[in-house]
DNA sequence: AAATACCCTCTA
DNA sequence: AGAGGGTATTTC
């Protein structure tokens, strides 16, 4: 009897396509297949098999099974269940999949050793070469040793008195060891981590772990994942971080606590050491993977816990190529693998909470701060009552805290979420305000290059003499504060003080970023000034002021998650302070002190942020009280683009329980010259929003210069 | 995504 | 007619 094979291709294509299954293939799903499309070949992989009977059209054959490549049928069904709820093709989540499945494996590594034979002629370099070869060695290390060039090491080797041994990488991951002694338990984590085992008893569930910064969250979870391993020594699990940046701490913490480091996974890591561990996570060797969302996608055999560190973070959405939520993926991944998640926050998201609250998630709280230390006192300075001089940013009373904080030996923290040293530039003589070309936000300064950076698009251009739209000399002038700007500021005021920045600009690799924070950490640093990279995670004992430059940042713009994303961020910030014994504060400078989400920071009052939160987004029937998704429409040619959105808005199936608001001009309407219109879809709870979008996008042709992004459940609103 | 089919204009 | 180019279509 012979079969059909429906092989998903890692391209744009809109559906799985059908194959003949040669004789004797025994394709079963998951398989990496070669098969052929149009005149060349490809490799996809199986997602499902039928009976050929009843097709009658000619189907082209498989060409090849890749023995050893098969994705468990787990990693399959979440391809197509991530790309049906994404309204997206198969081949994009597939495509993530793969990501490392064929990579370039390590090279095996070539040393050279001594033999014990004798040069047929000796030099004094050869001597030296062969005195410093005690043991195996890369030629380039020997010859640098010795002090001499690679040629002589060369030499050696074609003498005999050298040898190359090859080494085989290693692609084994230790095994993780439960049984070493985990950290002391205050009762609160241990009843956590007592719910969180017996959780895991039951397949599939989900977790909120609820705590402040500081509670203790990670120790909770990794006594889970201790128990687990106890139990089953096979079992795998994933740990999703924000940020590539927090990856190194926390791998540090599971190799002392586990006495094994667990497998890396993010961008950053080089290609041959994602193959080793795509291939560790596919055959099941890893068993604790660390990584960014990305590692959502990997092909585990034996997955049975997801963890989403700092889970209200919008780092997990990503928002280019397959618009995905990690979160929110996570909990579906885990779903299908019948694996336990746990979400971790101390600003848990509205969602998050909401399925806390009805029940939906275990919802556990982690009361206290670890080991006796104090939550930082918030205060709001009112910028309207007392503003900093003319041309400065930091007010009196943070100026005088931060002076007090000087004195008594201790750190400080200014937080902008602001990269460069000013945001505008605008010429003073005729008003114009400097752009990227095509695009439609500003130019933002930056001292340190001299440069004016489009941070959207990447372009940048040096700052001009004369304004290029009036001629005028001089006249350009910068508006408003960026990192720089505050830094020369403190430096201004605190001569004395060891001052240093930290943002994505100043620091660009992952060691620089780690120097940073090893001198933040040692005291090494007076006043700190950072954007939201250093507001993440790290862990500052002498840290003990926070100063928000400016709290209303994060308001501005008004969008359904302003209120959120501002207590969750400014909550995070804010927790930065006073992590040990010694008692913290934070300052927020803001112009509108009496905003309920700048209130409910200062008295620490989440419940009362969250109530009220909750009420607007119900009364609106918003999330997580209702559904959201976004269409975004771009082309370069206005006239074409606004003939299709009007089609497309024409083209809207009706349905009970849908809206549908738009188009209109996206809030960055113009973006490396492509025009862009946006529709806003609301829906309530039951409907089938991805079923409804994929209907409605089925009902219009989308002509070739026309890009529609569709975005379920959206996070940036630009 | 990548190959190719199609459809213009331009050259001579 | 045929080259050269951009755009639309097809790929099981």
């Amino acid at each position: 009897m012979s079969r059909i094979a429906s092989v998903i291709l890692p391209l744009p294509l809109p559906e799985a396509f059908d194959y003949a299954e040669p004789q004797g293939m025994e394709l079963a799903v998951g398989d990496q297949v070669v098969v052929p499309l149009g005149p060349r070949m490809t490799l996809g992989v199986v997602a499902a098999l039928r009976d050929a009977a009843g097709v009658n059209r000619p189907l082209k054959s498989v060409v090849e099974k890749r023995e050893g490549g098969r994705l468990p049928a787990g990693s399959v069904r979440f391809v197509e269940w991530a790309a049906r709820y994404c309204v997206d093709v198969p081949g994009w989540p597939l495509a993530m999949t793969l990501r490392g499945a064929n990579a370039p494996k390590a090279r095996p590594e070539r040393l050279v050793a001594a033999t014990g034979a004798e040069p047929a002629r000796a030099t004094a370099a050869r001597t030296r070469v062969l005195e410093a070869a005690t043991e195996p060695m890369a030629a380039s290390v020997l010859a640098r040793l010795a002090g001499v060039s690679t040629g002589v090491v060369k030499g050696l080797v074609d003498d005999g008195a050298l040898e190359i041994r090859l080494i085989e990488p290693d692609n084994s991951f230790p095994v993780p060891d439960p049984t070493l002694p985990g950290p002391p338990l205050n009762p609160s984590q241990a009843a956590a981590t007592a719910q969180l085992t017996a959780m895991l008893d039951e397949g599939f569930a989900t977790a909120l772990l609820d705590g402040v910064t500081g509670s203790g969250k990670t120790e909770v979870y990794l006594e889970t994942i201790a128990a687990l391993l106890a139990k089953d020594p096979d079992a795998q699990i994933l740990i999703l971080l924000p940020e590539i940046a927090l990856t190194q701490a926390v791998i540090a913490r599971f190799a002392e606590r586990f006495g094994a480091a667990p497998a890396e996974w993010h961008s950053a890591v080089p290609t041959p050491e994602r193959r080793k561990v795509w291939e560790a996570a596919l055959s099941g060797q890893a068993r604790i993977v660390v990584g960014a969302r990305s590692a959502l996608f990997l092909p585990f055999a034996n997955l049975k816990m997801i963890v989403v560190d700092e889970e209200h973070d919008g780092s997990f959405k990503q928002s280019e190529g397959f618009v995905y939520h990690a979160r929110d993926l996570a909990v579906v991944r885990a779903k299908l693998e019948n694996a336990a998640v746990i979400l971790s926050s101390a600003t848990p998201s509205l969602e998050t909470l909401a399925n806390a609250q009805s029940g939906r998630y275990r919802w556990l709280r982690l009361a206290d701060r670890f080991g006796g230390a104090t939550l930082p006192d918030v205060s709001l300075i009112d910028m309207r009552a007392t503003p900093p001089d003319a041309g400065k940013w930091l007010s009196p009373p943070l100026v005088a805290a931060m002076a007090e904080t000087l004195g008594r030996g201790e750190q400080s923290l200014l937080f902008l979420n602001r990269r460069g040293y000013a945001p505008l530039v605008i010429c003073r003589s005729c008003g114009e305000r400097m752009t990227a070309p095509d695009t439609d936000s500003w130019l933002v300064e930056h001292r340190y290059t001299g440069r004016l950076v489009c941070h959207l698009t990447g372009f940048s251009m040096a700052k001009p003499k004369l304004c290029p739209h009036c001629g005028a000399e001089d006249s350009l002038v910068s508006v408003g504060p960026g990192v720089e700007r505050v830094e020369e500021e403190v430096r201004e005021r605190f001569p004395e003080a060891r001052v240093a920045v930290f943002s994505s600009d100043t620091i660009f690799t992952a060691d620089a970023a780690r120097e940073m924070i090893g001198a933040m950490t040692a005291g090494d640093i007076d006043i700190l000034v950072a954007t939201q990279s250093a507001a993440k995670g790290h862990n500052f004992p002498n840290l003990t002021l926070v100063g928000v430059v400016d709290a209303d940042l994060s308001l501005k713009g008004g969008d359904l998650r302003a209120g959120e994303r501002t207590w969750q961020l400014l909550a995070q910030v804010a927790g930065r302070a006073g992590r040990h014994a010694k008692q913290g504060r934070a300052l927020l400078q803001t112009f509108s002190p009496d905003h309920p989400v700048l209130q409910a920071l200062a008295e620490r009052d989440r419940e009362a942020f969250v109530e009220r939160e909750m009420a607007q987004r119900e009364a609106a029937s918003l999330p997580p009280f209702g559904r959201l998704a976004a269409l975004i429409v771009s082309g370069p040619e206005p006239a074409a683009l606004n003939a299709f959105v009007r089609k497309l808005a024409e083209a809207a199936p009706n349905a009970p329980g849908v809206e549908i608001y738009g188009p209109a001009d996206a809030p960055l309407a113009l973006v490396r010259g492509r025009r862009r219109k946006r529709f806003l879809v609301r829906a309530d709870r039951d409907v089938d929003l991805s079923a409804y979008l994929a209907a409605w996008k089925a009902r219009v042709k989308v002509p070739g210069a026309i890009r529609l992004t569709i975005d379920v459940d959206p996070y940036s609103f630009l």
